[in-house]
DNA sequence: GACTACGTTAAACATCTGTTTTAAACTTTT
DNA sequence: AAAAGTTTAAAACAGATGTTTAACGTAGTC
């Protein structure tokens, strides 16, 4: 114990380079996609370093997480755009957009936590509650609370839930299935201009609805409270 | 040539007993998730006998696709209901449900197809093409043509075109994020009575733009093709 | 200056997976 | 019944991957 930091240096040099060698694999291939020899070659380091300094590969990729998901520049920008005194529709719309942004993202730099992310929900790891709990629940809850504003409901009613699902799924379906879009709409390039029409399009779609629904109920308001499903749930 | 038919009793049966083992754990783990030595396990047959009568797992894989995709029985359901003479709006939430319902659909029998478009979506084989192609287009082009119905425009058009890909993503959201949202809405565990709500939700939502979208647009009906992102592509 | 602790390296290990080989068993033909 | 062709079986092969080993070198320490 006492002996902590003495090679620390170079210690610290292999495990940052592992780490970010790490995230820029895992990111592009995911967990399973991903092999401890690629890595180790990105970061010009021996295969076996990675179980000398993170014990074997989950622990690694965990440990990736770990950094990534508490990153406040990664996740900055939502908390900043929900945390804006604008309409809450406004807010809702620079949200699906941004959160197309990030799904769309690729290489260029930062914001890749998303990518990570994406992975998770196709193929989950043992690290998946973690994932969940740290990030995609706290946005989950933060996306609910506006749409709980909208809607007139509180943030834990089903209602509110099922929008939420309703918008996310939309948004999801770009990424996750991109190859099928592809060949089923091949005129869909994702282009800049093409990603704007589509979260311009989300965000149409899901406001019809929860308009709708608000105007229909302004009469009941809060009496409505959490109904069928059960409390709530963290 | 001339020598057809002859062992055909045996050969037929190893042929059809890894078909159906191969089609069982195909459905379960997807072509990535599967193992031959799986397969022949449950056929109770040779490991060499895959190669020997399909050449190799891609192509057995492909076999199982071939049978299932143009099985009538496993299309059958949604050909039925699109081709019945109801209210659009009505069909559409039928279309969304029986699609619910077809997703969650595990094991029981029959109608697995789904199980492995799913799997073909979440992480696509070589066979994707042909799955898309015989598959996937024509039911998307009959959601395509019910839509069109409802909001007055060409099945073609861009807009048409979008909430398909909204109610579609809704729909597989559930199925392709499930370990996901169990964590993030542990109530919600999808018995039958839960399905029902998520699906009349599904429908509620979409319907609600698309109704929106019909009575403010009603004045320009089929003056407005297929607009942006250019002709149509079968 | 020998000793110890730590980091690194090359190589091997163990396991899993798709595939192939070789010979035996079986069926059909002659 | 013998020959020829076909199907099956056991075993091995080849490649990839996560993990471990054992030797090596370089500090810092007594």
């Amino acid at each position: 114990m006492a002996s902590g930091a003495r090679q620390s240096a170079a210690v610290d040099e292999t495990r940052s380079k592992l780490l970010r060698a790490a995230f820029a694999v895992f990111t592009e291939g995911g967990y399973h996609g991903s092999t401890i020899r690629e890595i180790c070659k990105r970061a010009n380091v021996n295969i076996a370093l990675v179980n000398y300094h993170f014990g074997d590969k989950l622990e690694l990729y965990t440990e990736v997480l770990r950094y990534t998901m508490k990153d406040p520049t990664q996740i900055r920008g939502f908390t900043d755009l929900l945390a804006q005194d604008l309409e809450p529709e406004l807010i809702l719309r620079q949200f699906i957009r941004l959160m197309m942004n990030r799904i769309m993202q690729r290489r260029e730099q930062g914001h890749l936590q998303m990518q990570l992310i994406l992975h998770e929900l196709a193929r989950p790891t043992p690290a998946i509650a973690r994932v969940v709990d740290e990030s995609i629940k706290p946005l989950h809850q933060q996306l609910r609370s506006l749409l709980a504003q909208i809607l007139g409901l509180s943030p834990d009613d089903d209602k509110t839930r099922l929008c939420a699902q309703s918008i996310v799924g939309q948004v999801i379906h770009y990424a996750h299935h991109a190859p099928v879009l592809a060949r089923l709409w091949p005129e869909l390039k994702m282009t800049p201009t093409q990603m704007d029409m589509v979260a311009s399009h989300i965000a149409d779609f899901s406001l019809a609805y929860l308009r709708a629904f608000r105007s229909e109920h302004s009469g009941e308001r809060v009496e409505r409270k959490e109904k069928k499903s059960g409390r709530s749930s963290g």
